[in-house]
RNA sequence: CGGGGCGUAGCGCAGUCUGGUAGCGCAUCUGGUUUGGGACCAGAGGGUCGGGGGUUCGAAUCCCUCCGCCCCGACCA
């Protein structure tokens, strides 16, 4: 096994290399295709798995709509097509025949699935609808990367119709907050919060929500979007409720969405120089056992204590004794820690005779010797809890000395190309502006804070009057 | 789509200029010795040199043509 880029050096090539030595995808024989691996598919199992008893609490119930949505169908809501036209994959043939309508491969349910709300929703009594797919989706993006930018994706999508406003817009910043809780206590990710500027928002959408972490190299990435569709796709694909008085009234439509670009999102923010660090509880594997054994004798000792230490734990911790009698001990320390395995368990002849065992922390690299009777799942369990939160805490400081406030230009280009990370400055509120504010320095508004006292402030590009402080960053 | 680079074993590459038996490292397999930070020795398997056409006694190498991939931009979760 080739040694590991290095991060500081180059980071791009490092985030290729741990997934490769990590063994989390395989690049496949169609362009921007990734073919998850066992390890790395099994992170999206377990991110599913949390996050789908997160939307059950929501209220929402799971479904599943078609791969491909036929193109009247697609073309619906002008502002919506417009935007996803160019990158959609087509189909035109079936069965050897030319079809009569053209198919698109879903970039995105909206539009097959509100074309059923039309049938489902009649009365307010049908409301609110709450349904999420996991579904896979195709958008023809020109470059890929593992994990952040695929040609196909996997993700969920929610989508729910209300019979007011309000309640739309409560959905929606619920859907969001479920996704800053999930990121901080599932990923151990912080993440930024707000809206997305108009310019930016969802094709179709009166308004976007969005989550925000911090890569480890300064560059911002979307990790999770919540939209306000108001009452647009309700319009185009004519959903109608009578309401409690008996007027005919559209509903307001909400739809959220996270994608397996969370896995690339767990590398870029945590991981380190050694590669991964996978957070405990979205860890495959959370504690590695490897023996070490100089004799046939040895060896069945210390594999004995291993497979009891492992049962001990059964159902609370999810560990794993590396067997493998070909590969040395270092090569298995290596191994794992590029696997990102929070915890490493050494059980050798000097453990054995001291009856103990040494365990190794992958957050901190700290080395311990605990005597083997304490080596409990709840000792286990609580080493992991540390875990998840050192590296919470990690994240979290280094996305705050990251994150400043910009007075001019010249200061915020100084920012972005020095260290990175996010730059707040007062803005204009135009798309001019942060156009050519990208021209300048690469970075795009990431989020804008409509709260945020702006008197006396001035676009630092157009001098203008500022109508919001936004966040700016370069990004994934 | 613009600019740059590259297609030779599973992966990474040399060989191409100057045509003449298809190479190296890693990985894999077998046997042995090893095992507290990426072990070692010996042996073995594995190739339509991206495709097609041409030049030539002879093409990975020269010519034509097509295809694909990667990197930098514009697009984007």
């Amino acid at each position: 096994m080739p040694r590991l880029s290095s991060q500081s050096d180059d980071f791009s090539q490092w985030y290729l290399d741990v997934i490769e030595q990590a063994d989390m995808a395989d690049y496949s024989d169609v362009k921007g295709c990734i073919i998850f691996k066992p390890y790395g598919y099994a992170i999206w199992e377990n991110i599913q798995r949390e996050m789908d008893r997160r939307i059950k609490e929501l209220g929402v119930e799971n479904a599943y709509f078609p791969l491909f949505i036929p193109e009247s169908i697609m073309n619906k809501e002008k502002e919506h097509i417009a935007g996803f036209a160019p990158e959609c994959a087509v189909v035109t043939i079936g069965g050897g025949k030319e079809l009569a309508e053209k198919l698109y491969i879903r970039p995105t349910s909206e539009t097959i699935m509100y074309s059923t709300f039309a049938k489902w929703i009649k009365s307010h009594r049908d409301l609110p609808l709450k349904i999420n797919q996991w579904a896979n989706i195709v958008r023809w993006e020109m470059r890929t990367r593992p994990f952040l930018r695929t040609t196909e994706f996997l993700w969920q999508e929610g989508h729910t119709a209300h019979s007011t406003e309000d309640e739309a817009d409560e959905m929606a910043e619920a859907a969001l907050q479920m996704y800053v809780d999930f990121d901080r206590d599932f990923l151990a990710l912080p993440v930024m919060h707000g809206r997305k500027p108009d310019h930016d928002k969802f094709a179709g959408a009166e308004y976007t929500l969005t989550t925000e972490a911090l890569a480890r190299d300064g560059k911002a990435i979307q990790a999770g979007t919540s939209h306000g569709l108001g009452q647009g796709f309700s319009n185009a694909y004519d959903i109608s409720f009578l309401n409690e008085t008996g007027e005919k009234s559209r509903p307001w439509i909400t739809s959220w969405g996270v994608s397996t670009r969370l896995i690339g999102t767990l590398i870029v923010v945590h991981g380190d120089e050694k590669g991964l660090r996978l957070p405990p509880a979205v860890a495959p594997i959370q504690a590695v056992i490897v023996p070490i054994y100089k004799s046939e004798t040895e060896r069945e000792m210390i594999l004995t204590a291993a497979e009891t230490l492992v049962e001990s734990w059964k159902k609370r911790v999810r560990a794993k004794v590396d067997l493998r009698a070909e590969k040395s001990p270092g090569f298995k320390f290596n191994e794992w820690e590029v696997k990102g395995v929070p915890l490493r368990i050494e059980i050798g002849p000097k453990d054995m005779a001291a009856a103990s065992v040494t365990i190794v922390r992958r957050d901190t690299g700290t080395k311990e010797s605990i005597p083997l009777a304490t080596c409990t799942a709840e000792y286990i369990e609580s080493l992991l809890a540390d875990i998840q939160g050192t590296l919470l805490e990690d994240a979290r400081l280094y996305m705050e000395s990251h994150t400043h406030e910009a007075h001019s230009l010249e200061e915020m280009h100084n920012f972005l190309s020095q260290s990175g990370g996010f730059v707040w400055a007062p803005w204009d509120g135009s798309s001019a502006t942060a156009d050519r504010i990208k021209e300048a320095t690469k970075a795009t508004i990431r989020i804008v804070d409509h709260e945020r006292d702006i008197r006396d402030k001035k676009d630092l590009l157009s001098g203008a009057d500022a109508r919001y402080m936004a966040a700016f960053a370069r990004a994934y």
